[in-house]
DNA sequence: TATCATTTTGAGACAGCTTATCAATTTCAA
DNA sequence: TTGAAATTGATAAGCTGTCTCAAAATGATA
């Protein structure tokens, strides 16, 4: 385990303490693994980790990314006929941009979007804690 | 086959031309009953055309409905496990504020997120056709 | 209108991704 | 150290979506 993980682990540890769940050899393997990545399938996991332990199953590789899940250390998200999981603390949070011609993928960021984000939220009661904006369209290529 | 939808079947028509494809019963009855939704998924789709077609098979309706992303009449889109088929054509889009305490979920709309949206798409080379954003929190009272 | 090559359909088999099951193992509080 | 409770690994099962193929429908042509 990177001694850089050290707040990911601690969010961690006080999620599975406040449910009744043990840490284990293998959650704290896919967590360091996992914030490595900026997103990753749990498939590409698993042969990732193959090399380094045989025997982890894929099952537990799914149970402990959605695991991370529920801890707000990562976030779930359905492209294709997969499910990314993308790690939350990378360097800010990321927006999509998707073409659905050839599925390309361009990350942005925008401060305006997010400065209305919290208005609208606050207007509404709401705190935010993540958030989700993908837009789907055509890039320069595809258009044609 | 309504006739409101007299563009659409035109749009319809047109694509099955060029690409030697043939007009069916289903696939006027299907894109009638597409047109009414703003969003449907395949399944929920058969389950609505049994009543009046009870022999209307699953898989024609996802061929069908692929024929419509293919036409540009929709846009399929992965959403939890399944794909929603969007239809283009309905453009007031909500944007949605889910409280992960309650599972509560408001809509909002926010011309302002929008244009700011449209100016990143294009600042990439992008034309978006949708979008999806989703602002993740808890809810007043849920924070307590 | 009849003909007929081509496309489409319906039903179910199949495939890919994810979750459920369960006996064996591990964790951790006492 | 002990033992109740949680977790794991292996695999079965489930779900969504596509493929297969014989039968039916379409539509261009005569």
């Amino acid at each position: 385990m990177a001694n850089t993980h050290v707040k990911e682990m601690k969010a961690l540890k006080e999620h599975l303490g406040k449910h009744q769940l043990k840490l284990t050899r293998q959650r704290e393997l896919i967590l360091s693994a996992f914030l490595r990545q900026e997103h990753i399938t749990a498939e590409a996991m698993y042969h990732q980790l193959a090399k380094s332990d045989p025997h982890l199953g894929l099952a537990t590789i799914y149970r402990t990314l959605n695991l991370f899940c529920d801890a707000g250390l990562a976030q779930a998200r359905h492209f294709g006929s997969q499910t990314q999981y993308d790690n939350i603390a990378h360097k800010g949070h990321h927006d999509h941009l998707i073409c659905t011609g050839c599925q390309k993928i361009v990350e942005f960021e925008n401060e305006e979007i997010e400065r209305l984000q919290e208005e609208v939220a606050t207007k509404n009661g709401f705190t935010i804690k993540t958030h989700r904006l993908e837009l789907y369209g055509l890039c320069s290529r595809c258009r044609h």
